[in-house]
DNA sequence: AAAAAGCTTTGACACAAATCAAATAAGCGC
DNA sequence: GCGCTTATTTGATTTGTGTCAAAGCTTTTT
């Protein structure tokens, strides 16, 4: 069991004891250093779901971890067409958006009750500059979001709506297992609509995607709830290309 | 005229002095500083047409900063699919891919003749923690690429194909003119299939929107020559809610 | 427990963009 | 300057997804 003070809001908590170290902090550093990079968390926040973290427009202050729960980013055009333009989970960072122009440019919405670890982007940069450690990792976390958005924009600018949703499924279930979850089972956070607006597909469209993986046995679907029956043919579906 | 000097392959040549200062690098420094900055570029690199000035797969070490010339970026899925990320030209800093995992994930090749100053990405990191002006500004870079991808990403999954080419074309313009050129008139340095390939489209599509664009009298077009008749038409095209 | 609201599935049909194909135009090597 | 290659345009047709609609299932509210 948790210390119950260390799940009030806004207690000062540390990064040295996170069970999610790995996935969101550099590692290999000593002590001191890690003392010093403890004292970045401000402090944590509750985030209801349907709660925003940060809105589009919003002044940027701060990088937020997250410590459980989830969430969708999204950005709205001027008249009003929203696209997801991600969905993250416990240990992913977000905010990110917000740097260049000092505010945001989308929106962080709970899509299920979640605590995030507030990191003062100042702070970061300060300490950033101490420690090259944290320097570099804040560089590849940037990067990762970059790379991560090359490879959004080839499913929606090259695959079909089944290829999409592959794709979905595969990296939902990578992402879950390397948090120490199933590779195979997972509830979905998030409704039709939602991965139709990130995969650029109508809600019809991505619902009879999940009809026909089912049909095809590769899955089995009961609403939120997904199994991968066969992930070698997700894969195939994925990337037709491998048998030659 | 520049001396002859500056424009030899491998020569050092000054940040301080160069015309795109204000598009590439941070702004407020002293000259202690900016001697700093200078020597961040390693040397220059010329990149033939066609040529790739770094390849996805390729160890990453350096940033670069495009001084003449045009590139695209792109990653190519493993059944072959190549789908463009991006168009870079002048004062542009390309190679943020490589960071996270130390090799590119995408290729840059030029689309003309090109010339780019080479900035090793660890020299970039250490000057960094001195001068917190050039961190700030490595971090505002990263992030304006996130928030570029993510109206890519809008782009992609919510827009019809002549939404897609006018928001394409206004933004090309808007950066050129930035650049000291024509805010109507442009010359592509892409071919059809390239903008499609980033605007999610087939290059007969593109052909056919550029048509439909000439006959609608907002554009007039001859091959890559395009000049903008009608930038109100061509805003209100992408952004389709502008009377209310 | 019933009613209401929201989400999902499925069907019928429409349509935007892809595909296939052919003609034309421009750029390039010799 | 001529022939070859590559890029572009335009037309005819197909097709994958979107749109519209209705019904079923869940969850929430009262």
């Amino acid at each position: 069991m948790q210390p119950t003070l260390n799940t009030l809001e806004g207690l000062k908590v540390a990064c040295s004891n996170c069970n999610l170290r790995e996935l969101c902090m550099p590692t290999g550093f000593n002590q001191d250093e890690m003392q010093k990079l403890d004292e970045v968390v401000e402090k944590r926040r509750r985030v209801k779901q349907g709660d925003a973290l940060f809105s589009s427009g919003e002044t940027f202050t701060s990088l937020y971890a997250i410590r459980t729960g989830f969430f969708k980013t999204c950005v709205i055009s001027e008249d009003g067409r929203e696209q997801v333009t991600g969905f993250q989970m416990a240990g992913e960072i977000i905010g990110m958006d917000g740097i260049v122009s000092d505010h945001h440019n989308c929106s962080a919405v709970a899509l299920e009750d979640a605590e995030v670890c507030v990191m003062p982007f100042s702070d970061i940069e300060n300490l950033s500059r101490e420690l090259p450690g944290l320097q570099r990792h804040v560089h590849k976390i940037m990067s990762r979001e970059i790379v991560r958005e090359n490879g959004v924009m080839m499913l929606l600018g090259n695959m079909r709506a089944e290829e999409r949703l592959a794709a979905f499924l595969l990296n939902l279930v990578q992402r879950l297992h390397a948090r120490g979850l199933s590779q195979s089972e997972l509830v979905l956070r998030m409704t039709r609509e939602e991965i139709g607006s990130y995969l650029g597909l109508k809600l019809e469209t991505v619902s009879r995607a999940f009809s026909k993986f089912s049909e095809d046995g590769i899955i089995e679907v009961k609403q939120r709830y997904v199994k991968i029956l066969a992930p070698d043919a997700l894969k195939k579906i994925f990337n037709p290309q491998t048998y030659y």
